[in-house]
DNA sequence: AATACGCTCTGA
DNA sequence: CAGAGCGTATTT
């Protein structure tokens, strides 16, 4: 038999399979999507079997065997690995990378090599054999250490050693030492043969008398007998009990938040959007819906109701959720309905956990799996319904390769699975409400709010207003007294700082010069936590100057407002107030993002500051108070979703307040107030800012009228990137359709990152039935010269931005 | 991507 | 002529 295995090798020229001999102890247990190590020239490493077959076109002699079959189980079944065929092609990335996707990182391989000694009689170097030491495996890494590498070199030659590549899982399954007590009769002879003055030993004998015959774990067995391990190791010696491993999963920290929501009487509209779903999915249709509803009208209600209504059926669920949004709060939620049939996958979550859940999820333990973006590769075989909760959001799209969109992936399992995909969102992304309209999805609307509470008012201030009165402080005068108020009233107010281009640099005040990243063209962010400034693109770090790098001026401080500007200018204005900071500074520990949000629901704070990350879901209800401090910082962007992404964040922020008994209210900051994205965004008016901006796309040619796909080149000689990215977009011009439009190459919006230049070309067209293939030609002739120029090129279809 | 191999250059 | 340093071919 014949394997085509996939190797763990990314690159160009290796990118498709290769063939194996499958040694006979294999054959009957080998399977597609199995991984295997193989030999690859000179090393070996892991592959995936991607198919069998009896015969191949390569001469028998150049064909190596199969050293060793690592799962038993294949790791990815049929429906993935053809999964992940569609996924390299529709993504240009290599198949590898498509599978690798898949998996929990934790079952990517670890290579590390072995010394391994085949005949140690004929090694006489004094040296060598004292870093033997007798041993017959001894990692690489040692001998690099202790500088034998010249022996080892010699050794190998003469083949008296041989170096051979071990490949491991990251992250094991985890196995807890258990110890079974033996039976009564034969514990009492045990404790006869103990001297009485091994007291210890005698206490212990006596307290597993009670306990004959059952398994209890090693830790337990300490703590609840109160001897020490090293007591109970001499008495499982003398026969008392017997040692086994035994597989465990790990805990994930527990949620202590509750939901407390009673499940309510649905709305009349949810009940339709219900009933639309159950069909669907009764009927076994690959149909998906667009759940368009305002904040606070129960999306979260209709996904649990229909998820139930799949289980029923003996089917199972996907729930994706950006990344941020995956509040404790929110899993709690689905935890509170389906208990330990939930499993859950998150960034805060370790390899460890990531991957004791997807075995979960593998062996049908559980039946909803709630996540982040890479949760649609759950290794679910019988899927009944797909959820993507707020399906504008960009984190479904992956910024590196492969570079899918979670959407598209679900669309695609749905397909396979016949069952229904909901996306959910009260400010849907053009493309998706434009695919509704046409037909293509089936839109589902919730106007009205779950308890039908009234949606907060809406204020939008004008700073340059506040200016003109004399107001420099980030908070305007309204603002200031609303926050006054609840304070008063002992009310909650989140406020809100949208950081992106906002964070604070240093501004030399007289020669304008800001400090900037030595290896990007980019500003350094201000941390006052340590006095540093960083950077955000290559981490550069280093301290906040004293003088001017230009000009030796002393007059050199920080500008602009980060949120611990923000937190100084609160405990101004209010002093008494309680204030929680909730940004990247503050949530980098494990845990803190739930801790910050567990005492703010508890009432501990007063005001909660936040960045992105307190947008979504958060939903308490004492918060009668949002301020946004700056809401135009999103507007300005280079990107044309610069307006979208605005109506969206402010919409969703405002969201916040007033979602249930106490009516809530809202203050937007911003020196464009009469920008249609906040003016309407004022009032949740979808569809009028839909047409506005839909207008704007057709004008401009941008999706959803359009597709793009962007290509970037990065090198480090400047001439050289242009030149390659004008060799490239010359090519694509010479290949495409003449209604295809090529702008670029430009310079990329970040022009420099980490030293290395950057340019782009942005491909707009309706229709191009070329595009894969013409993109696979421009990198097979391509990309091997250019990577030995040293130059990148990657392929973007569909991105999520385009700076 | 990682390795081996073969080429040139350097300092005896 | 060993040994580094570098470009190139190869991987089933």
């Amino acid at each position: 038999m014949i394997a085509e295995v996939i190797v763990d090798v990314a690159a160009y020229p290796i990118d498709r399979p290769f063939d194996y001999l499958v040694p006979a102890s294999m054959a009957m247990v080998i399977e597609s999507g199995s991984r295997v190590k193989v030999p690859f020239g000179p090393r070996k490493v892991l592959g995936y079997v991607t198919a069998l077959k009896e015969e191949s076109d390569l001469e028998f002699g150049k064909l190596k065997p199969i050293v060793e079959l690592i799962d038993l189980e294949p790791a990815i079944s049929e429906e993935l690995l053809d999964l992940s065929k569609w996924l390299a092609t529709q993504t240009l990335s290599y198949e590898i990378d498509a599978l690798q996707v898949m998996l929990p990182a934790a079952m990517r391989a670890k290579y590390e090599k072995f010394i391994i000694v085949n005949d140690s009689e004929r090694i006489e170097d004094l040296e060598f054999l004292r870093f033997l030491a007798g041993r017959k495996r001894i990692p690489l890494k040692e001998a690099t250490a202790s500088g034998v590498l010249k022996a080892v070199k010699r050794y190998v030659e003469q083949e008296v050693i041989t170096v051979d590549t071990a490949i491991n899982q990251k992250t094991a399954v985890k196995k807890v030492r258990m110890i079974r007590v033996v039976d009564e009769s034969s514990l009492i002879k045990v404790l006869e043969s103990i001297q009485p003055n091994a007291r210890k030993q005698v206490e212990l004998i006596q307290w597993m008398l009670g306990r004959a015959g059952q398994t209890i774990s090693a830790k337990k067995v300490v703590e609840l007998s109160g001897i020490q391990s090293s007591v109970l190791k001499i008495v499982i010696e003398k026969g008392a009990a017997f040692e086994e491993l035994s597989e465990v999963y790990r805990e994930p920290e527990g949620s202590t938040l509750k939901d407390g929501k009673i499940p309510q009487q649905l709305t009349n509209e949810q009940q339709t959007a219900l009933q639309q779903l159950t069909i669907s999915a009764d009927n076994r249709k690959a149909e998906t819906f667009l759940l368009h509803g305002v904040t606070g009208s129960g999306k979260t209600e209709v996904y649990l109701r229909a998820i139930k209504h799949v289980l029923q059926e003996g089917r199972e669920a996907i729930v994706l959720v950006p990344e941020i949004a995956l509040t404790p709060q929110m899993t709690a939620r689905f935890k509170e309905r389906f208990g330990v049939l939930v499993a859950v996958m998150h960034s805060g979550l370790s390899a460890g956990e990531k991957y004791d859940e997807w075995r979960k999820i593998r062996r049908g333990e559980v039946k909803v799996v709630v996540g982040a973006r890479s949760a649609i590769f759950a290794p679910f075989e019988n899927i009944g319904i797909i959820i993507l909760d707020e399906e504008h959001e960009s984190t479904y799209k992956q910024e590196d390769t492969p570079r899918y969109h979670a959407r598209d992936v679900a669309i695609r399992r749905a397909e396979y699975y016949n069952c229904p995909v909901i996306l959910g969102s009260a400010t849907p992304s053009l493309e998706s409400y434009a695919r509704a309209s046409k037909g293509v999805y089936s839109l589902l609307t919730l106007t009205k709010r779950a308890k039908n509470q009234e949606l907060p008012a809406v204020t939008v201030v004008d700073m340059r207003e506040e200016l003109k009165t004399g107001n420099r402080s980030m908070f305007s005068v309204a603002l200031a007294d609303a926050v006054r108020l609840r304070l008063e009233k002992g009310e909650q107010t989140v406020l809100f700082l949208n950081k992106r281009g906002f964070s604070s640099f240093v501004l030399c005040r007289d020669c304008g010069t800001v400090v900037e990243c030595p290896n990007c063209d980019i500003s350094l962010t201000y941390h006052r936590s340590h006095e540093q400034l960083k950077c955000h693109y290559c981490g550069h770090e280093e301290r906040v100057p004293l003088v001017c790098p230009e000009c030796k001026s002393e007059h050199i401080r920080f500008f602009g407002t980060g949120t611990q500007k923000a937190e100084e200018e609160i405990a101004k204005l209010f002093p008494e107030a309680r204030v929680l900071r909730m940004d990247v500074d503050t949530t980098r520990k494990k845990g803190s993002h739930e801790r910050i949000l567990s005492q703010f629901s508890e009432g501990k704070a007063d005001i909660l500051l936040g960045t992105q990350m307190i947008a979504k879901g958060l939903d308490f209800p004492n918060i009668t108070l949002v301020g946004v401090l700056a809401a135009d910082t999103t507007l300005h962007l280079a990107d044309f979703r610069a307006a979208e992404k605005t109506f969206q964040l402010m919409t969703q922020v405002s969201g916040r307040a007033g979602r249930h008994e106490l009516p809530g209210e809202v203050f937007m900051q911003t020196y464009s107030p009469e920008h249609y994205a906040i003016d309407l965004a004022k009032a949740q008016h979808y569809e009028p800012f839909y047409n506005l901006e839909m207008a704007a796309r057709r004008q401009y040619g941008y999706p959803p009228f359009y597709f793009v796909t962007l290509i970037q080149f990065t090198h480090e000689d400047l001439l050289k990137v242009a030149d390659f990215a004008d060799k490239g977009a010359r090519f694509l011009k010479g290949n495409l359709s003449p209604e295809t439009v090529i702008i670029g190459p430009t310079a990329a919006a970040i022009s420099r990152v980490n030293n290395r230049y950057r340019y782009q070309c942005l491909i707009k067209y309706k229709k191009e039935p070329k595009l894969t293939e013409t993109l696979q030609q421009l990198i097979k002739y391509y990309r091997t010269d250019w990577i030995k120029s040293g130059l990148t090129m990657t392929v973007d279809i569909e991105p999520a931005s385009i700076y």
